[in-house]
DNA sequence: TATTGTTATACTCTATAACTATA
DNA sequence: TATAGTTATAGAGTATAACAATA
């Protein structure tokens, strides 16, 4: 039997990604942020033992292009960096009290966004989407 | 029985999309291209009869975007536009040579990375991705 | 010398607003 | 007036290379 036409899978989950995100980047931007903010602040609570290369890592970009991000979110008295006592190279990354307010009101919007996201998908399918999208990251290399 | 912890699946997404498409982006720049041109010579080759708003729609980009990428695509040799015969408001895009040649290279590439990217996924479980993928699409508010 | 992070610079993709040409 | 497309301008996100500070 003939399979069904369809278009590379690479191109429907780059389309895909690409609805979502802004949907995502307009639904962080109501709430006052962004998406790579988004993925600073959560790593900055998440890890916090992390130094910040391995936050850059973490968050998929290079070194140099978060520390754009952390100097954009200082100026906007998000954080404060201090170098750490007993370890002069590396920096600590502190939210102050406005970037802790707007990390509650971006998780706020993120757990809205992934109910809305997964409206009319059961436990079943997001696992096995789950899944799927870790064999397409392995598929390219990617080792996580 | 409690479901295990699973990140939120537009995060998932996000970085499995975020990976898969700079693998492909380097693949489409080993043979000459980017992301966009490939994108804008698939429309073009695609649906010919479409005007320009229609095809940056397609790409899901506005029709200035799409006309910067053209500014750039027609200074590099690969298509010629021209006022079409007779609604002269519109233009009729066309590929040159080299905008033949670049697109069969592309196309190869393209194949030849989807190829990889399924490695190992069986026509069901693409099937599978392909419907959850839509999906989202659905839940993001996407009409197609 | 090696590691951590920053600065300087620039590129790509995208967008909006104002404009021209055509209908 | 409405539509198709372009130009001008700008902004966000990212990257590389060179640098400073620390170990």
């Amino acid at each position: 039997m003939m399979s069904p036409e369809r278009p590379p899978i690479g191109l429907t989950l780059g389309s895909t990604a690409k609805v979502v995100s802004r949907a995502f980047d307009e639904a962080l931007a109501v709430a006052g942020g962004s998406l790579p903010v988004w993925l600073t602040l959560l790593s900055v609570k998440t890890r916090k033992l992390a130094n910040q290369r391995k936050i850059a890592a973490g968050i998929g970009i290079q070194g140099a292009t978060l520390t754009h991000h952390l100097n954009g979110m200082e100026a906007e008295g998000l954080l404060v960096r201090r170098r750490h006592p007993t370890n002069r190279r590396t920096h600590q990354v502190e939210l102050t009290e406005a970037g802790e307010a707007l990390f509650v009101r971006l998780l706020e919007a993120a757990i809205a966004f992934d109910k809305r996201l997964r409206a009319g998908l059961g436990e079943g399918e997001i696992a096995d989407l789950d899944r799927l999208l870790a064999k397409l990251r392995a598929n390219v290399g990617e080792p996580g």
